[in-house]
RNA sequence: GGUGCGGUAGUUCAGUUUGGUUAGAAUACAUGCCUGUCACGCAUGGGGUCGCGAGUUCGAGCCUCGUCCGCACCGCCA
């Protein structure tokens, strides 16, 4: 990086009047042997001191890096006495020259330099903060959460800042680059009740009535494509308010995209272009086309419609070769599938006891575990040996490419149910075989995912992704087939990066024709239809282009590359697991003046 | 709405299994000593509503119930 110095310079102001100005003259992570000599002054918060008597170092700390400055008692007593009494995070201005260490610091990129300072100001002196300052804080999750200001001065939620505002500039860059236009659209919108919970906006001047907070853009970008802007973009704030997870918060950003004149091939080559380039840059890594299953194909075989392929451990499905061998709980099961353990065949009683509690947990809900050992000499051993001959063993091993040394674990039950349990459990094995390394990057599309989605409880189909959704050509017809709604594929694609739902997009329907079919579909009546997206099928009637579009989850993306599981520190003021801004104790109430003025009167918990 | 784990010094934790004298450690902080440290070292010192409330008991940090808070997960997230 450029000295701060330079960078002034290019920014057009004279020399002359910016040693005036300057505050620094360099920040604290530049300066190094081919700078001795020269007098420097330097601006950064104190990470530590050290007081031996005869002299003192402090470790000045700025965004760039540490650079120590030296006091000595017997060339500036008055300076030193002042240095040994400043405390942790105090902001200082030193001015000193540069010299060569006796004693240099490999550890440090500017451990072979320090400052003999000989100007020292205080500019604010600072309380002890609550937590340790440094790479590893002693502090806990909240304490740093409440003290949110302190916590980002640490370097490593830096450098995830950092890497969050390169990925930021690299996706602005590519997509500027192929004429996509970034284009700002309302927070303040329209609530419609389909999909997440709206955080939802009182209208002062419009008492009783409310605005919502955006889900995503997806009416607005679509209103783009009818106006003729055929490439769009937006590093786009969405709100969602729904329960919180370690990679779910509130409010979130997507690179929210959309496209006109394209088909599923030109969104799909144009992202996995974007994606690629991101992680060329970020991580120098170079890929190839990325793989692409069925969602079909991707429940059968990981059981999730984003399946981790850092590593393999495939379901195999075992119908044909376990039933009708008396053993009930298999024969009654619609689906029997297993996963084979490669090299686990070792595993100790108690290491398959605390697979099988694993499965039997509620979150997951299976009832039991089966497992067959395929022993080195070539003999089985298995929960289920009761029932099976080693013959039937060996056949079952075989159908599972098992091989002496393996383990291979099989749950039944009821089809999807099942899948989802053994998906648990593949994610499980893989993370105790370490398989699933965080340095590792293994994108995938997942395409031709459910238009509908069935829903027990209202008893109706919703649109899987969004009511704006084509379906597939091939199976738009059974949109008459009232019967076979559920097996239309739609023209909608994820994109997965380890595991995880990275984005998503559709083609999206631009013919009223079709809309009202879906709108019929989905149980809404026209006034339904007409009052909640009004204003976009208005639009439609008025030349609306093909178009199809993709977002992507901008924090979940940034936490992947940076290779931590939660997106709390890829996001300056995260909410905490309630939804919470512990640092500034929001949400909060308001006074009863404000609820007067918006017409709001609040009921009384005990009422409800 | 539900499940699990946790809450003890400024901070991170031990102590809870088996209730029993003055609740410990590390670190941070304060004071003093120390001229080449870089997790400096040495000495001394201060620091506690054991989350909160109720109960059991002669006696509760420890057991029971309730409650609040934090984290992870299920449901939910078109």
């Amino acid at each position: 990086m450029e000295p701060l110095f330079v960078v002034f310079l290019q920014s057009g102001i004279t020399e002359k009047y910016i040693i005036k100005i300057m505050y620094r003259t360099n920040t604290c992570g530049e300066l190094n042997l081919q700078n001795a000599g020269q007098t420097v002054t330097l601006c950064g918060w104190l990470q530590r001191s050290r007081d031996l008597g005869g002299m003192t170092f402090i470790d000045l700390r700025d965004r760039y890096g540490i650079t120590q400055l030296v006091f000595n008692m017997e060339t500036r007593p008055d300076l030193c006495e002042k240095a040994r009494k400043l405390g942790r995070e105090y902001v200082l201005q030193a001015t000193g020259k540069v010299a060569e260490r006796s004693n240099k610091n490999p550890k440090m990129p500017t451990g072979e330099i320090e400052i003999l300072v000989e100007e020292l100001n205080i500019l604010n002196p600072a309380k002890t903060p609550p937590f340790t300052i440094e790479e590893h804080s002693d502090g806990g999750d909240d304490l740093r959460m409440k003290y949110r200001y302190l916590d980002l001065r640490r370097t490593p939620v830096m450098r995830n800042l950092e890497l969050r505002h390169r990925i930021a500039m690299l996706t602005r860059n590519y997509l500027s680059d192929l004429h996509f236009l970034e284009i700002e659209t309302p927070c303040l919108i329209k609530s419609t009740p389909e999909g997440a919970r709206d955080f939802v906006v009182p209208s002062r001047m419009n008492p009783g009535q409310f605005y919502a907070l955006p889900q995503s853009p997806q009416q607005y970008k679509q209103l783009l494509m009818v106006a003729g802007y055929d490439r769009y973009f937006q590093l786009a704030r969405c709100f969602r308010d729904e329960d919180l997870r370690a990679d779910r918060q509130p409010e979130f950003t997507q690179i929210d995209c959309e496209m006109s004149f394209v088909e599923q091939e030109d969104v799909l080559q144009t992202f996995e272009g974007l994606l690629k380039h991101i992680l060329k840059e970020v991580k120098g890594l170079e890929f190839g086309a990325f793989p692409r299953i069925t969602w079909n194909d991707a429940m059968k075989y990981y059981g999730s419609d984003k399946p981790d392929i850092r590593f393999g451990m495939k379901f195999i499905e075992l119908n044909d070769v376990v039933k009708g061998k008396g053993f009930g709980v298999f024969d009654n099961a619609e689906l029997v599938v297993g996963i084979c353990a490669e090299g686990c065949a070792e595993y100790t009683r108690k290491q398959l006891d605390a697979l099988t509690d694993f499965v039997k947990r509620p979150q997951i809900g299976a009832s039991g575990l089966v497992y067959i050992r395929c022993n080195g000499d070539g003999s089985f051993k298995s929960s289920v040996d009761k029932f099976y001959t080693p013959e039937d063993l060996q056949r079952i091993a075989e159908h599972c490419n098992a091989k002496a040394g393996d383990l291979i674990l099989v749950l039944c039950g009821e089809k999807m149910k099942v899948r989802k349990q053994l998906s648990e459990l593949r994610l499980e094995m893989g993370s105790r075989l370490g398989l699933r390394k965080p340095d590792e990057f293994a994108p995938l599309w997942v395409i031709d995912f459910p238009l509908l989605e069935w829903d027990e409880e209202t008893q109706r189909y919703y649109a899987m992704h969004h009511p704006f959704t084509a379906p597939h050509p091939e199976d738009a017809p059974l949109l008459d087939q009232p019967e076979r709604w559920g097996d239309i594929r739609a023209n909608a694609y994820d994109i997965v990066l380890n595991g995880n739902e990275i984005g998503g997009g559709s083609i999206r329907i631009h013919n009223r024709d079709m809309q009202n079919k879906m709108f019929h579909t989905l149980g809404f009546t026209d006034e339904k239809a007409q009052e909640q997206f009004g204003f976009l099928m208005g639009a439609f009637e008025y030349g609306a282009p093909p178009h199809a579009g993709l977002a992507f989850g901008f924090d979940r993306l940034c936490a992947i590359l940076g290779e931590a599981d939660s997106i709390r520190d890829f996001i300056a003021f995260p909410k905490n697991n309630a939804g919470r801004d512990m640092m500034a104790d929001a949400p909060s109430p308001i006074s009863n003046e404000q609820l007067d003025e918006l017409a709001i009167r609040l009921v009384p918990q005990e009422e409800k």
